[in-house]
DNA sequence: CCGTTGACGCCAT
DNA sequence: TATGGCGCCAACG
């Protein structure tokens, strides 16, 4: 994934690692934005994953739906395509939704940074 | 070129 | 523990 740790990262190389660590995630799993910038070595460019993420559908098979914010809350599902809702594929995978927040989110929390290093 | 916005997160109350 | 404010970096108008 050849990510910098040199503190900057350029864009191009960023937005590729997020699809290429979001695509890693395992069925039924969720990871977080935080912990993606982290992995990517822009811890505080958290907003920067989110808004990656909202130019991945064309044509992309980047499981977005198993990104959500710090406390399991699907805080970009009205981004989706209203024919393929975030919370539904979700639950599609077996992760179970209530009221846009992930149930159990610590125990199916995937970690980059400790599950792949 | 400058100000605002946003799929976030941490720190201070 | 629950809220609010500030920081961060690109993209947009």
């Amino acid at each position: 994934m050849n990510r910098k740790k040199t503190g900057k990262i350029d864009r191009a190389q960023f937005y590729a690692d997020v699809y290429e660590v979001v695509k890693l995630i395992p069925k039924g799993r969720v990871s977080s934005y935080g912990a993606i910038a982290r992995y990517l070595g822009a811890n505080k460019a958290s907003r920067l994953v989110g808004y990656a993420l909202a130019g991945s559908f064309e044509g992309m098979d980047v499981p977005a739906h198993r990104v959500v914010n710090r406390n399991g809350l699907l805080s970009g599902a009205h981004n989706f395509p209203k024919d393929r809702p975030m919370d539904k594929s979700l639950e599609a995978e077996g992760v179970k939704i209530v009221d846009m927040q992930v149930q159990d989110f610590k125990k199916i929390y995937w970690d980059p940074n400790v599950e792949l290093l």
